[in-house]
DNA sequence: GACTTTATACCGACCAGTCAGTCTGTGAAG
DNA sequence: CTTCACAGACTGACTGGTCGGTATAAAGTC
């Protein structure tokens, strides 16, 4: 039944995952992830040292997703109107993996408690943030968006979609997210081009 | 020492809200909420008959403070512009009163997780996007906005400050929301202006 | 005003159960 | 014979919640 040590910590990482997500860090147990892995205590800390080690290994997980998620958005295009195409990949995305998504939500929830991993968090927006910053000043200087503040725009654009899948999980999985985001980034759009 | 039934509910009450806002329910135990509001386990096992019940106190508080907020922001005015300032009156009051409104972001989350109080959360929400979406309705009535879809954009507007008050709680508290929320909302606006 | 009665407000020891984490044992592979 | 990859009993701290008891204050009685 032993199995090579990636493969296992790989296992109980994913299981930790989705009782993770479900339940939230503090009301998870380990006895809940145990069962969920299918191993036994000593099993998970003989691969784990504890069980914030384990939530920190998907911190990562997430922050590594969450990054790869948007090098392939960049892939659609670089100008703004790529951006609408861009936050429906990213939800889409988020929507189609509940579970990973729903740990990325848990993530960001403990990420505003503890100040230990607040910071890492934040640095990870920053990257974000400053990407699409750059995606709308190239769109100012080749002249299809108006001169504005790029960066509270961006800033904007990651709390919007942010705030979204947020309502979106609280209405039960009953939104038309991409309705909502189309008319407002039409919107958006429209209210930043560059005046004639 | 003895005081009044109200009084010292209430004070358990926020003492609990403080911890719940701190720590998040799970993770906040009786003991903190013993120390924090000066009594003992006995004395609030008198006045709540469990920890889920000062929850349950906690959020119907909440929701009466986010309607009575909505309804003074009504008072601003009911045109779309009128919509700006009070999104700026919403976020000021939000992170003026930080620990309420970190007990609204816990609220949010246990609403997430916990299908017993998700619907009564929604309602909330609903009925505040139904206002929104008829301050916008009554924009395009009166030929200041574009006909659109007003639901929607009254959903992203929701969504927009719901999610500029995550990151600023991410941020650490360092975050110049009204310049985002003036950045964007002039964006909007300007969007959605009727086309002559 | 003094004296009991009664309901209210509160204390803190205590309970059963759960928590994260430890430790010893063990079967299999090499 | 050793190392790896577990199993699962175990520990002590802590959990939410209970309960018998007590202090306080108001109300009733004389």
């Amino acid at each position: 039944m032993n199995k090579t040590r990636d493969v296992r910590r790989r296992e109980i990482l994913e299981a930790a995952m989705r009782i993770f997500a479900r339940r939230g860090y503090s009301a998870a147990s380990m006895a809940d992830i145990t069962r969920e892995s299918g191993l036994t205590r000593g099993g998970i800390y003989w691969h784990f040292s504890s069980k914030w080690e384990i939530f920190m290994e998907m911190f990562r997980e997430h922050k590594r997703h969450n990054l790869a998620l948007w090098e392939r958005i960049e892939e659609i295009g670089l100008t703004p109107d790529a951006l609408v195409e861009g936050g429906l990949l990213f939800m889409g995305e988020m929507i189609g993996n509940a579970w990973v998504a729903k740990g990325c939500k848990e993530v960001e929830i403990e990420a505003i408690r503890k100040e230990e991993i607040r910071g890492e968090y934040n640095s990870m927006y920053d990257e974000i943030r400053a990407r699409i910053s750059a995606q709308l000043a190239r769109g100012v200087e080749a002249g299809l968006v108006r001169p504005l503040d790029t960066e509270s725009l961006a800033y904007a654009l990651v709390s919007l979609v942010d705030g979204i899948l947020t309502q979106y999980w609280l209405s039960g999985n009953s939104l038309d997210y991409r309705r909502i985001w189309r008319v407002t980034s039409a919107a958006l759009l429209e209210g930043i081009r560059p005046v004639r």
